[in-house]
DNA sequence: TCCATAACTGTACTCATGGTACGGTTTCTC
DNA sequence: GAGAAACCGTACCATGAGTACAGTTATGGA
């Protein structure tokens, strides 16, 4: 999809890289409390020692995978929104594009999506600490806001039919993709994630199309 | 709201039920994993042997967690919909009516909607045998074809603006409320919810609305 | 009122795992 | 080649799941 450019990592950098890829994956398939220490390493090839080098506890653990995963949504988004701005002036017609490419990219994903690291951690909350908890509360206001400016600019232009709320209608799309992520989980069903933004994009469309 | 007529329980069923309802609020908070029975037990008043008389393992303690979650659930939305369907003859307006009743519902509980089970379970998967698992996906199965089977009795009097595929439809209600719960959740906003709902509601009435 | 059984308690284990502490060793990197 | 970064090994403690089993108390029906 898009070549990274990727800066040349230390050996450090690259051990704590693996770490964190197999603590996600682990996490989202069994729970941060269940996701033992022992298990990661195994998997990364290191000794607790190591580890301990690389993360003072747990917690830093889990600060660190959340970071990084807020890193690549939002470059993702950056991504996805940019380009449905450059293939149509129209602030309506550029987020419809950008949803199809939302959806395209979650019906990208080999094996579905993953899961949802924020999900994921709201519902262990009382394993972590308040800095953990900011983080996932501030990352999701931040997505609020940047589908609201996008909703702005088309409400300006398109007055909804039906009075809502812009706010609502901003969180709306991290619900649906939180929501349709558990089912498709659920019901083991990688589809339901696209039909799902695909449908929110219709509503999108009867709210704004005149 | 609605009295419901509890069979008396035995001394025995009754400490099932409190065990079951303190695991459940624990496994909501900290999830499955990090749950640990020894805090279980403290908190119910009994010893661990009195708990593995009542529960052969901890798997078995999350089979009947699910099944008390899910038929309280199954409970609340038959009430909800025959309420709705007691209150007008037209599906569509029916269907309106319910969603306000359920996001009302929603809108009372005192300190936010403490967690949806199989959002919970969905991500520690791997921490359940195939019985649990099969459980969620079959309750959400039946939440989607009751949900299905009204949005049919609608979309027959009220054909859809927008060529939307019911089944998406009716699955968007699960999505949205297990969204807007983790979103209300990790906001620390119970009110989110609410407004979630509402909102699905209005998209329902943009779709078939005349 | 009695008795069988349900509903526990108490004690005493095993085993796995998270996490800590710390000294030593290898491997980069400049 | 030196110094720092990136580890390894070992030993240790606390906690939690789960087992075993004998004994005790409470309950509810005949």
């Amino acid at each position: 999809m898009s070549t990274v450019m990727e800066p040349r990592l230390s050996k450090g950098e690259a051990t704590r890289e693996r770490i964190l890829e197999i603590a996600e994956a682990a996490v989202l398939s069994k729970g941060f409390g269940a996701t033992s220490i022992e298990e990661v390493i195994a998997e990364a090839g290191l000794t607790k020692s190591g580890f301990f080098y690389h993360f003072k506890d747990k917690n830093a653990l889990a600060r660190e995978m959340l970071r990084r995963y807020v890193a690549t949504n939002d470059q993702l988004f950056d991504e996805i929104f940019a380009r449905g701005r450059a293939l149509s002036d129209d602030p309506l017609q550029a987020f419809l594009i950008s949803l199809k490419l939302l959806a395209e990219t979650m019906a990208d994903l080999p094996s579905g999506h993953p899961g949802c690291l924020i999900a994921s951690i709201c519902y262990q909350e009382r394993l972590f600490d308040r800095e953990v908890r900011e983080l996932t509360a501030q990352s999701v206001r931040d997505w609020n806001a940047r589908f609201r400016t996008i909703l702005d600019g088309i409400a300006a232009i398109y007055p909804p039919r039906e009075p809502v709320d812009l706010d609502d209608v901003a969180d709306m799309l991290s619900c649906i993709v939180d929501g349709a992520i558990i089912m498709s989980k659920t019901l083991n069903d990688p589809k339901k994630l696209e039909r799902q933004i695909m449908l929110f994009r219709s509503c999108i469309k009867l709210m704004f199309a005149p």
